[in-house]
RNA sequence: GGAGAGAUGGCAGAGUGGUCGAAUGCACCGGUCUUGAAAACCGGCGUACUGCAAGGUACCGGGGGUUCGAAUCCCUCUCUCUCCGCCA
């Protein structure tokens, strides 16, 4: 949620960034929120006062009672009795202001920063960098990645790769629990491993804390990092509990920090976590879903900060040179966009999307998306830290995948085909104990 | 699944109808003392909303009720712990 302080000290700002997230109705949707908001004060102010002149007469009434002045008490008894009346209605009404605004402000999204590019669709959004000079023009390249030079093997999608090398068995999946949750097996499971081990080594070498959270959440988690209410359906969920099943690491880590006062000291907070995800992909279909581009349950590290505001900025860009480095010890051809306002996330203020090349599949698969929140999740969250001048000040949160493993496997094996078999790179060849799937 | 106990400030732990936002201890912060530290002593030490401010209001797991007045009494929900059963 953006902050009442932003909005009403802030206005055209935040009308001009909602704009640019193409947010419809802006302007009317803050006019509301500070009308609501106004309403809520004036509610609240009124009923404050009676309550005061209620518990004074509340203290007179014991003094008289003692000094038997039964009368006075009585009178004083029956003014309570009034204000308690009209306290009720004012009480309901602040009670419904107060969620009519908060539900108002679930459902305006956060404003992006000024360097996020103008733009509506994915078209509009920037290429920052690339490592594969062939596939981009005009963009910063940090390499002169070739699609596979002289080979001249076939030039297989992976879902054709797993079944040859017996790595990963879809039908299966669909015979034990149904299609998007693929059954991996020999080097295809191994392969799974050794990607979680080397993300989470990385992670730590990078200074990360290591969690292991649950992988089921409550629904006040689920509010927490905003997966409630408007994304239910996008959850598994299991009725006789009343838990849902994650959709990524972020929603138990960040909300080991929902209702927390941290100290500045401890700030950036960096955890990292590998987990399932569980996703249920309602309305998705097609090319979209073929073999591992778009699964209901897959692997992912996570990466999740908690920072000051004044240092976010400088958090997020180490998390993109993080992950750039992740793509670059796994030799793959990637890029780096800047999502435009139209394409951001509901929640993210800025945010990077990283990308790999699928040869076979001749497109790019979408296999990070590194975002700073602001303080919109905080607020939400109530994450907040202690200055050094011992104020409670909201903190700023940012995540990031490093990295989701279906893609990166599809990439891996579509990209590393020769006519021998599947190379593993260098980097990853400690983790799973081969340096070749044939 | 069965039986019982409990939920109070960062932690521990008092408080069974008014003067309780809440004793006390620990932790923490500031100060005195000290060459420095420790100890000792003095002071401070929750969150949110509201108000220009002084201040006001709310919060003792959540919700509701009784009462002029509730941390305290009643109802209800949730959660935690202990024992038994089952079990990776």
């Amino acid at each position: 949620m953006l902050t009442l302080k932003l909005i009403n000290e802030q206005t055209d700002k935040v009308i001009a960034g909602l704009e640019k997230k193409h947010f419809k109705g802006a302007a009317e949707a803050v006019a509301k929120v500070q009308e609501i908001d106004a309403k809520r004060r004036a509610t609240q102010n009124e009923l404050d006062k009676n309550l005061s002149e209620a518990n004074k007469l509340a203290k007179t009434i014991g003094m008289l009672m003692k000094q038997g002045q039964k009368a006075e008490a009585e009178a004083a008894k029956a003014h309570v009795a009034e204000l308690k009346e009209t306290n009720k209605t004012l009480d309901e009404q602040l009670k419904q202001t107060q969620e009519e605004l908060t539900a108002l402000l679930c459902t305006i999204p956060n404003i992006p920063y000024d360097e996020v590019p103008e733009g509506s669709c994915a078209e509009d959004n920037w290429v920052v960098k690339s490592n594969l000079k062939e596939c981009v023009e005009g963009v910063d390249t940090v390499g002169n990645w070739t699609a596979n030079p002289g080979n001249d093997a076939a030039k297989l999608p992976h879902w054709e790769l797993a079944k040859k090398y017996n790595l990963i068995d879809f039908d299966l999946g669909v015979k034990i629990t149904g299609a998007g949750f693929p059954v991996y097996r020999g080097k295809g499971a191994q392969l799974q491993r050794a990607l979680i081990n080397f993300f989470l080594a990385e992670a730590s070498k990078a200074g990360y804390e290591e969690i292991m959270p649950p992988t089921v959440v409550n629904a006040a988690s689920g509010y927490g990092t905003g997966q409630l209410p408007d994304k239910e359906g996008q959850m598994y969920h299991c009725d006789l509990d009343d838990l849902y099943l994650i959709p990524t690491a972020e929603v138990p880590v960040t909300n080991i920090y929902r209702d927390v006062i941290l100290d500045e000291k401890e700030l950036p907070i960096k955890n990292c976590a590998y987990t399932q995800c569980f996703r249920r992909e309602a309305g998705s279909y097609g090319k979209d879903v073929r073999g591992l581009n778009r699964l209901h349950e897959f692997s992912k590290i996570e990466i999740v900060r908690i920072d000051t505001p004044e240092h976010s900025k400088e958090s997020h860009k180490e998390m993109l040179a993080h992950v750039e480095g992740l793509l670059q010890k796994l030799e793959l051809p990637y890029r780096i966009l800047r999502l435009c306002g139209g394409d951001q996330s509901f929640t993210s203020a800025i945010c990077y999307d990283f990308e790999v090349y699928s040869e076979a599949q001749g497109r790019w698969l979408e296999v990070s998306s590194v975002s700073n929140f602001d303080t919109y999740q905080a607020n939400r969250l109530k994450c907040r830290y202690r200055t050094a001048d011992k104020k409670t000040e909201l903190c700023h949160t940012l995540n990031g995948s490093a990295l989701a493993l279906p893609r990166i496997v599809a990439a891996l094996l579509e990209n590393n085909q020769t006519p021998e078999g599947i190379k593993i790179p260098k980097a990853l060849q400690p983790y799973t104990g081969f340096e070749m799937i044939d």
